[in-house]
DNA sequence: TTGATACGAAACACTTCGTTCTGTATCAGT
DNA sequence: ACTGATACAGAACGAAGTGTTTCGTATCAA
C-alpha cells in the first residue's frame, strides 16, 4: 500500500481513537476527526465512506488482531466446579486487554457504543463456538444452542463493562473466576 | 394539564414510536417527527428540549407502566431444579411485552438504542432486586452482589432480544423456562 | 367574557454533511 | 533521474438539520 494512504489511515485511526475515549460516538463530528488528524476532508471520504464505516474498518483491525491470537491457544478445561481459571481463554482475553488494547476498553466504556459491541459480540462468538462446540459441550444442555452461545457471550462482554466500570480494581484473575461461575453451573 | 398540550405530547410519542419502528434511532430527525406528528418546529421544543430527552420521557412512560405493574406482583419461587415457572414476574413481564407493549419490543429491535437499553436495564434491575434481596439469594452466592444483579439484568434483557431475532416464535413460558435455567443454578 | 397560554408559520444563524473542482506533492516503476 | 499515476490539501458548494426567535391566532380554564 502507498505510503500516503498509510500515513493518512493511521492518521485517522489516532484522531478517532483519542476522540472516542473523551466523547460519545455520536457526537464526534467528521470535522472534528479531520482536524484531529490533520487531514484534508478529501482525504478522509477517500478513504472511509462514512463514519460508520471508520468504526467497522477500526473494529474489524482491533479485533482480526486480538481474536486470531486468542483462537491459536490451546483449548483450557472447563468443566463445573473446576474453580481453576488459570489456562482460560478469557483470561488471556482480558489480560490482553488489560496490558494491550485499552483502545477496545474506551469504545466499550463510551457511550452509544451499540455498533461496537455488536462487532465484540459477533467475533467474540466464533472464539467461544471454537472453544466449546468441539467438546459437545453447547449440545448437552437442554438450551438450544444459539441461544447458549448468545448468553455465554453477551455474559463476557457484560463482565468486561462491569469490571470497567469499577475501574478494573480486580485482577484478570478474579474476574475470570466470576465469569466461568456464571457460566459453568449451566453446561 | 392543557387538552392541547396533552395531545400535542401524544401526537409526538406516537410520531416517534411509529418511525422508530421503520428506521434507527439515529436515523430519524426532529424535521420527520414534527411532520410526522403534524406539529409545529415550536411545540416541539416546548415540550422536548432535544431529541434524546422525548426518548427518556417515553421510556420512563412505558417502562414506568411495565415494572410498576410487575412490583405490585406476589413474589415467585425461585429455587435451583425448581422448574416451574408459571408464577415467575419474568413470565408476567414476556405475556406483557408480548400483549401488549409491542413499542417497547419495536424499540428492542432497533439499532441504535443504547438509551432504550440503559432505561430497560436500569428499570429492570429494581425488579430484580426487589424480587431477589429480600430472600438473601444475592449474598449466599460467591459472587458480589451488583455483579450478580448486572448479570441477571443482562441476561433477560439478551433474552427478550434473542426471542425477538427468532420472531417470537418461542412462548412465554418456554422463554422463562430458558432463562431460569441459565440464572437458577448460581444463585 | 377575559386574560393566560399553547399553538403554527416563517425566518433566523449556525453546523454538519458529502461532493466537486483545481493545483500540488509524492509515489512506484522503468 | 524521468514520468505517468495517484494521493493529497484547500476551498467552495448545495442540501439538510439544529435550536431559537418573533408574531399573530386559536384554544384554554375560570
Amino acid at each position: 500500500m502507498d505510503r500516503r494512504q498509510k500515513k493518512s489511515r493511521e492518521a485517522i485511526f489516532n484522531a478517532f481513537t483519542s476522540l472516542l475515549s473523551e466523547k460519545n460516538y455520536n457526537q464526534i463530528s467528521v470535522q472534528e476527526i479531520i482536524d484531529t488528524a490533520d487531514v484534508g476532508r478529501t482525504t478522509f471520504y477517500a478513504h472511509f465512506e462514512t463514519k460508520d464505516y471508520l468504526l467497522k474498518d477500526l473494529c474489524e483491525e482491533l479485533f482480526g488482531h486480538i481474536i486470531d491470537t486468542a483462537m491459536g491457544l490451546p483449548h483450557g478445561h472447563y468443566h463445573y466446579s473446576c474453580g481453576n481459571a488459570t489456562d482460560s481463554v478469557f483470561l488471556h482475553l482480558l489480560r490482553h486487554l488489560q496490558e494491550n488494547d485499552r483502545h477496545i476498553l474506551e469504545l466499550l466504556s463510551s457511550q452509544n457504543n451499540d455498533l461496537f459491541l455488536r462487532y465484540f459480540k459477533s467475533n467474540l462468538k466464533k472464539l467461544i463456538i471454537s472453544q466449546y462446540a468441539q467438546k459437545g459441550l453447547l449440545k448437552n444442555s437442554k438450551l438450544p444452542e444459539d441461544y447458549l452461545v448468545n448468553h455465554i457471550t453477551s455474559s463476557f462482554v457484560e463482565t468486561v463493562s462491569w469490571w470497567l466500570s469499577h475501574d478494573m480494581k480486580e485482577s484478570p484473575e478474579q474476574i475470570t473466576e466470576y465469569f466461568l461461575k456464571t457460566i459453568e453451573p449451566i453446561l
